[in-house]
DNA sequence: AAACGGATTGGCT
DNA sequence: GCCAATCCGTTTC
């Protein structure tokens, strides 16, 4: 396989705009290092979180604890924490240091290693749901509570442009999952995914 | 030191 | 397609 694969620039991250980020980033491909086993999938599904505007954000109103000051920091690091207890949820930080905007990664294409993800998840890589959904995701990619606050640019975690484009009709927006308590904001577009992608999360509607 | 609650998943009908 | 388990980190007392 010949490929010409290049490390997203740390720029990127700094865009303010998190919710074209949160587009833009479908496509990317998103990569991890474990143990010298290497493992990537192609983002096709993602939703923006909007800072301290954002009542579904963790940092909404300027909230600032121990486990959101992650959210806080310079973008191009990435935000994981625990959800249910049981979930790893991966995010990318994005904006400037102080501005907690971030873009959670939903759902991913299994592209490097899928034998290593088949054995982290128990199913076969032809079945949509070894990476559909945040958790995962995340677990496919053998992310986990040690990846939080990691430079998106390093060597075990990091994003790559392998030139891949969806036209705007393959692009689908929605309102984002499981935010109901966030009340109007619940109901924003912030959701971004490939339509038809069999690796997108179950509420597949627009 | 104790209670809380969740950016979900997957099993079951 | 619906519904319910799950459980530990985070927050607060």
């Amino acid at each position: 396989m010949v490929e010409s694969p290049s490390k997203i620039p740390f720029s990127y991250y700094l865009n303010p705009d998190v919710i074209f980020l949160a587009k833009d980033l479908l496509g990317k491909v998103l990569y991890t290092q474990i143990d010298g086993e290497i493992t990537s999938g192609i983002i096709v599904e993602t939703e923006a979180y909007f800072g301290i505007q954002d009542k579904a954000s963790h940092a909404y109103g300027g909230r600032r604890t121990d486990r959101t000051e992650t959210l806080y920091s310079q973008g191009g690091v990435s935000y994981v924490y625990l959800c249910y207890g049981i979930h790893h949820l991966f995010n990318i930080v994005s904006s400037v240091e102080g501005e907690p905007h971030a873009v959670l990664i939903r759902a991913i294409e299994p592209l490097t290693g899928k034998d290593i993800m088949e054995t982290r998840r128990n199913m076969s890589a032809s079945k949509g749901a070894i990476s559909a959904g945040p958790g995962s995701a995340a677990k496919a990619l053998g992310i986990d509570r040690s990846f939080n606050k990691k430079d998106l640019g390093g060597e075990e975690i990091w994003l790559e442009d392998h030139g891949i484009r969806y036209t705007e009709d393959q692009i689908a927006a929605s309102p984002r999952v499981g935010v109901a308590y966030a009340q109007e904001d619940a109901l924003l577009p912030w959701r971004f995914f490939i339509k038809g992608n069999k690796y997108v999360s179950k509420p597949n509607k627009v």
